[in-house]
DNA sequence: GCTAGAAAGATCCATTTGGATCAATCTTTC
DNA sequence: GAAAGATTGATCCAAATGGATCTTTCTAGC
């Protein structure tokens, strides 16, 4: 059995409708992953953070936390990294100490550009195998499914389940 | 601007396929993999590997990282957890001495039966907001394009790019 | 049948990851 | 207005990651 019937069985299986979308997102984030950090030297999510910053200027990174579902150290370093490379700036609210308001600088929005305009390219080479109508209702539905109540707080895999070893010892 | 209207605006611009779809998966991968790991005290790559070894008894592990798009080394050692666990053995190859066939022992398919009964509820969970016509739309859409060629194979983000380093010196 | 190259899988190791903790600031309650 | 609790973002550190390399085995060409 070819590697690509296997596929198609998976994709028959019971859970085939996660596994076909965990499928190609993997396979385009290992692409995109790579370009990203080969060709910009910083990981992804710096990527991720920048167009956040770009699009909503005077963001806060705990925003940037629900834009793009990482854990907040992650987007913290990303911020660093970004300063650190004359790409963003941040300054303390007024009226709140603890929050730093985020901005870009104008080599950050020159390269966000530059990066944005190459991820619509790959979005287009992604989505290639749909026509514009497919693409329209393709998205329609995932849009659905990303404002379900439970996609981060879940009953089937609740966050504090007991571990393996808590219930060996139960 | 609330998340809220900061995410509709993300869904609203010219990347939003590529977002939407990001946003819901890194969503659903944070619960999942939190969940997995708490609970079975492995990595997710694991439970993927093993669901591998039980649908396709004597596959190999370079078929694994085709099945599901993660670099060699990470099968290995997830495999070795495995075999450490005593959920799989394998034998090698009478035909060819570098493969390893994997199989699943009694233990590693009742374990799989266990996770994979939960994974069916997640993915109700996931997918609750469509309708069961809707679903079977998506993933027919979502299959197309786990099919497309330019899936794992980017001419927008190739993986020969030259790095910023040497693009510096060039 | 010998050698060069390719392929499978294990291992190495510098870097990244993310849960946990910490310091600073704000809010609430009495 | 003092103390307790909550919230933001930075940092710590043990563990995981993944590109590169190594070993073993197979294959092709002569």
């Amino acid at each position: 059995m070819s590697t690509k019937n296997k596929l198609n069985t998976i994709f028959d299986s019971d859970l085939r409708h996660l596994m076909v979308v965990s499928y190609f997102v993997l396979g385009n984030n290992a692409v995109t992953n790579r370009y990203i950090e080969r060709r910009y030297q910083f990981p992804v999510q710096a990527w991720s953070t920048l167009f956040s910053i770009v699009m909503f200027p005077g963001i806060r990174a705990k925003e940037i936390t629900h834009l793009f579902p990482r854990p907040q150290n992650t987007i913290s370093r990303a911020i660093s990294l970004l300063a650190t490379r004359g790409l963003i700036r941040h300054q303390t609210s007024t009226t709140d100490g603890r929050e730093k308001r985020l901005f870009a600088t104008p080599a950050g929005e020159e390269l966000l550009d530059e990066i944005r305009a190459i991820s619509v390219q790959r979005q287009d080479e992604l989505f290639s195998p749909l026509t514009d109508a497919e693409r329209e209702t393709f998205f329609t539905l995932a849009r659905k499914i990303a404002n379900g109540p439970k996609l981060l707080e879940s009953d089937a895999m609740p966050s504090d389940v007991a571990t393996g070893k808590e219930r060996n010892t139960a």
